[in-house]
DNA sequence: GAATAAGTTGTTTTT
DNA sequence: CAACTTATTC
């Protein structure tokens, strides 16, 4: 890579060789943000003789960071060790591994994900006796959290919690913070605020880091909140070498504290800020943009900016109503299985949808059609239950203040310690003011508390934390593992058990060995370090670039990721806009998230909505996005399919990526006579029974056993071809 | 204390 | 719908 700066336009070839100073790089979707951050470490390094080791550089996600440390290191032909690239919260544990000072914390503290902050939360709200209507662990979470993204300790609250409220949550935030400190546990958002404080109080780390890190990158910084603008500002604080890139439009983490006004303060803050603009799309057809652009420009707190492309013009982006959300996912997938045809590759192929939930269909259908795919997100690997088992031993192992690993692991799988057990020992620990596990060495002594078979079994409990211990100082992590799920029986537990589901958690605890190993042989780091990058993980981080396979991804995760064929689908009022964004931010955001979805597209865009959908186990009526009216005529709309037998003779005018291929003969969907076809959602009028719902639909032998909701709240399950119904409009 | 049955609730997004 | 909680029984 001879001449890397080749492949920059002016613009950017001015951000990469203006290296000093602070530079704030505002630019919208595609325009080489994250290329100019990554050519610009490299240039560094090549030509302006900087040391890898004085480079700082944050990214969003884990494998937004292995990217960037694969690019340069492509771009240097060398390694990259020695830089720090990484997330916020990697780089903060590193941080706090080396240098954390803390008189109740030592260095194998534990990292609480939101669940273990729920639990703590919990206990925090039955101590204190309050309401769990009112104080329920969702919402005293999100305060506090979001009041420690502020960077709002209890002291500062106290000043301004006056609503009855706000004075209780004061008390919460109080005990929680105490829990957390004696469980020598961390919260995500700590891992950023004791960085920050332990540079305010020790100034030689501070120095250290600050003379350490010449130059600094944040990527993704509209999406940064206060803390870690704070610690942007502490860590380049003495060279001042600070290059943010970012897009103000792109911004969709403010309900996890991200701050726009992070970019505004930006010039305030750093005198001579160097603010470029890029304007130029490298990613997009000129019609993708076109859409792009008329969606976001109906944002009213917005700086204006064009963003402009001279890629071609492109096909026009397609629309599809589909009668449900079956018939969406159907003509999604059989949209995908004509690209693969094609020759397209998968890995260029990706669903966008808003939650997660709304996996499920699409799935179905790229099953059906043998494509092979990988969900991003939704239910995380490591938030098994088995898995969480096995983490919540390691984490009691090397920190064993951890009482919420403790709680998890001491009756999994049973052997006889029951609450009421648990609750006695937790009063042990009260009383003494220690760790459940530490409470255990009293149970001989408090023997009138605990019956005989509990007193056993807490003994054999405690037994077998300290045989685990030992192990853990001598041998390797899955050394230790093997030997564990051994003594605790918990496979062959499994085993007996021998149900679908005992024998899918078995698969996962040997994927979970293996990536054991993997990280054994890869990076050689102790059992804290495997913990923390477990913790740590986001969802894009989890999933392998495996091999070929589609996408199926939340536009959240897809930030920064690019595909050649996008489909974003459930384009419906409560859905995408999300039924929960009221105010007019909370909607401006959301047209945020539908811009980015809608730039993540580099060839065709296939936007997709259905008229019904199941929602909590009933069918919601949907109207279309109000986001699609804003998107002008730009679409070419592929009127819906409304029956059954239109399906089989496609219109000649329908656009050809939507005529139905039935791939297979077996496919039960042709097989079925066109006299009584019905489909989920639909109205229907029985002889006898009179008015209902389609709910369900079950291909039997060529015809349907349809499940139907009549008005009168009776569910009956009748034969398609015999019963005396009829579909009303 | 554990296993089952019945009832209830709801995350939109995630480091 | 499914995941989680509570009530009931052994
Ligand atoms: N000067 C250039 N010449 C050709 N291609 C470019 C140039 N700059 C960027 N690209 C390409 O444009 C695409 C988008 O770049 P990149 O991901 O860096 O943009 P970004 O601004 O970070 O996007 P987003 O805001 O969506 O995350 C990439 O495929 C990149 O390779």
């Amino acid at each position: 890579m001879e001449n890397f700066l080749n492949e920059l336009n002016d613009v950017q070839y001015k951000c990469i060789t203006e290296t000093e100073g602070p530079q704030l790089i505002l630019a919208g979707a595609g325009s080489g943000k994250t290329r100019v951050v990554t050519t610009k470490i490299a240039y560094l390094v090549k030509y302006e003789k900087v040391n890898p080791q004085e480079i700082l550089a944050f990214t969003f996600t884990n494998k937004a960071a292995k990217e960037m440390k694969d690019r340069v290191s492509k771009l240097l032909e060398s390694d990259v060790e020695r830089m720090w690239i990484g997330t916020f919260h990697s780089m903060c544990v590193r941080i706090l591994r080396r240098d954390l000072n803390l008189p109740n914390y030592t260095k194998n503290f534990s990292i609480f994900d939101t669940t273990d902050q729920k639990t703590l939360i919990k206990e925090c709200i039955r101590e204190l006796n309050l309401d769990d209507k009112i104080y329920t662990p969702n919402y005293v979470q999100n305060r506090i959290s979001g009041l420690k993204n502020e960077g709002i300790t209890p002291l500062e609250f106290e000043k301004f919690a006056f609503s009855p409220i706000d004075k209780k949550l004061l008390d919460l935030y109080k005990i929680y913070e105490n829990k957390l400190e004696s469980n020598n546990a961390f919260d995500f958002d700590d891992l950023i605020i004791k960085v920050i404080e332990l540079f305010n109080s020790d100034n030689m780390v501070k120095t250290y880091y600050q003379q350490r890190f010449r130059y600094v990158f944040v990527d993704e910084y509209q999406d940064t909140n206060n803390i870690q603008y704070q610690l942007i500002k502490l860590i380049s604080g003495l060279h001042k070498n600070i290059c943010v890139v970012g897009d103000a439009d792109q911004s969709i983490y403010k309900w996890r504290g991200a701050n726009i006004n992070n970019i505004l303060n930006f010039e305030k803050d750093y005198n001579n800020t160097n603010q470029i603009i890029l304007s130029q799309n490298y990613r997009s057809t000129q019609n993708i943009l076109n859409i792009a652009n008329s969606v976001i420009q109906n944002n009213t707190e917005r700086i204006k900016k064009d963003l402009w492309t001279s890629n071609l013009e492109g096909d026009k982006p397609t629309l599809y109503e589909a009668g449900n959300s079956t018939e969406e996912a159907i003509q999604v997938g059989s949209t995908i299985e004509k690209l693969i045809q094609e020759g397209k590759s998968p890995s260029e192929i990706a669903i966008l949808y808003r939650s997660n939930y709304l996996s499920r269909e699409f799935e179905e259908q790229l099953i059906k059609r043998d494509i092979k795919y990988k969900v991003i997100g939704g239910i995380k690997f490591y938030d098994r239950a088995e898995i969480k088992d096995i983490l919540g031993y390691l984490r009691l192992i090397i920190n064993d203040d951890d009482d919420i690993s403790f709680r998890r692991i001491v009756n999994s799988p049973k052997r006889g310690i029951g609450d009421v057990t648990i609750d006695k020992l937790a009063e042990i620990a009260i009383e003494k003011n220690i760790s459940l596990y530490k409470a255990l060495d009293y149970v001989e002594e408090y023997d009138k508390l605990f019956d005989a078979r509990a007193q056993k079994n807490l003994i054999g409990f405690k037994n077998l934390i300290d045989n685990l211990k030992l192990k853990s100082t001598s041998n390797s992590i899955s050394e230790l593992l093997d030997f564990l799920l051994e003594r605790v029986e918990y496979i062959t537990g499994l085993e007996k058990i021998d149900t679908v589901e005992a024998r899918s958690k078995i698969e996962n605890i040997e994927e979970f060995l293996s990536s054991v190993k993997n990280f054994e042989d890869s990076e050689e780091g102790t059992l804290h370090e495997f913990l923390v990058g477990v913790s740590l993980l986001s969802d894009v981080d989890k999933t392998e670039n495996l091999d070929e396979a589609v996408s199926l991804i939340t536009v959240h995760s897809a930030k920064g990721l690019e595909f050649g064929h996008v489909f974003i689908v459930a384009l419906e009022e409560g859905v995408f806009p999300s039924a929960y964004a009221e105010l007019d931010e909370d909607m401006e955001e959301e047209r945020r998230l539908m811009y980015v979805a809608l730039t993540r597209a580099k060839d065709n865009l296939y936007l997709s909505s259905a008229k019904s959908r199941m929602r909590h186990g009933k069918i919601n009526y949907q109207l279309p996005s109000s986001f699609i009216d804003e998107m002008g005529d730009n679409l070419i709309k592929i009127s819906p399919v409304n029956s059954n037998k239109v399906r089989f003779q496609p219109k000649e005018t329908t656009n050809k990526n939507y005529v139905y291929t039935s791939k297979k003969g077996v496919d039960s969907k042709t097989n079925i006579p066109n006299s009584n076809i019905y489909n989920t959602g639909q109205k229907i009028k029985h002889s006898k029974w009179g008015m209902g719902i389609v709910t369900q639909i079950i291909e039997s032998q060529g015809d349907q056993l349809v499940t139907v909701l009549f008005d009168n709240g009776e569910l009956k399950t009748l034969i398609g071809s015999m019963a005396p119904m009829e579909v009303v409009s």
